[in-house]
DNA sequence: TACAACATATGTGTAACACACAAGTCAAGC
DNA sequence: GCTTGACTTGTGTGTTACACATATGTTGTA
């Protein structure tokens, strides 16, 4: 299999498989006949695993850490859950604040859509600042 | 007021102050005396709202617009709705998501911890990190 | 007055790509 | 066989929002 092909399985871009390949998260072998690099069915189950590690939140780092683990024959799951754990909480709290925020940000939108149309009006931007600021 | 304490009452970094007067984010005049760079409570407040938007997904580029419309008086700016309304979608998907995942994080954790941690085996690089996925 | 602890501008390093470039390769049509 | 266009390769730079290092100047205090 080539790039295209890869990425297309593992439902990212092939920018993406390359920058792997590069960083040596991912090490396809390569083609004696043209120096195209060749990509196997565990090269797709890395992707799959990293793109999947991404969406929880690990960093490339954490996860080539996980992988050499794996490799190395040791079991990485207490590795894949102390980070879970040491993050989880901090992550919470940043959610919750957020939220506030965004759901200010959708009352002062809505405000402002009710206003008599194309009037724009610069003042509510500045009450939305100063209701950031005056919290 | 000096950038330590301008930081202090922005809660921000030293660093982080000096990184925005580097970008032109904020616009501090210097001493004449001995070129120190001097902010005023504008600047707290400047840096405060940059803070808080920054929490909300905006990226620097889009808080200066909003910055410099907003600061342009009483003149209307249309662009600024433009800008939290084409950002406020996104955010609130992207929002949504992050609290899914995280509630699902902190329900595998709690069901983890009844789980043995396994041995990698080829297909299944982590039990606890499949069985996250899987479902 | 010596000296630690500030300040400055500037430069480099970071994550995780995105994109550009030159050069080589492959498949299709003529 | 040859051209054309769409691929591939490695490498290099650009991006965002800083963090940190460096060299040099300034300030407050013992």
């Amino acid at each position: 299999m080539n790039v295209r092909d890869v990425a297309v399985l593992a439902n990212v871009k092939p920018e993406v498989v390359r920058y792997y390949s590069r960083i040596r998260l991912i090490t396809p072998h390569k083609s004696k006949k043209n120096g195209y690099k060749l990509y196997g069915d565990d090269d797709i189950s890395r992707l799959i695993f990293i793109r999947k590690s991404k969406e929880l939140g690990y960093t490339l780092n954490e996860i080539r850490n996980i992988l050499s683990h794996a490799n190395a024959g040791k079991s990485p799951c207490p590795m894949v859950r102390e980070i879970i754990e040491n993050r989880i909480d901090d992550n919470r709290q940043r959610l919750d604040d957020m939220l506030d925020l965004q759901q200010r940000m959708e009352i002062a939108v809505e405000q402002w859509k009710q206003l008599p149309d194309g009037m724009p009006d610069g003042d509510s931007v500045c009450v939305l600042i100063e209701s950031f600021i005056h919290e």
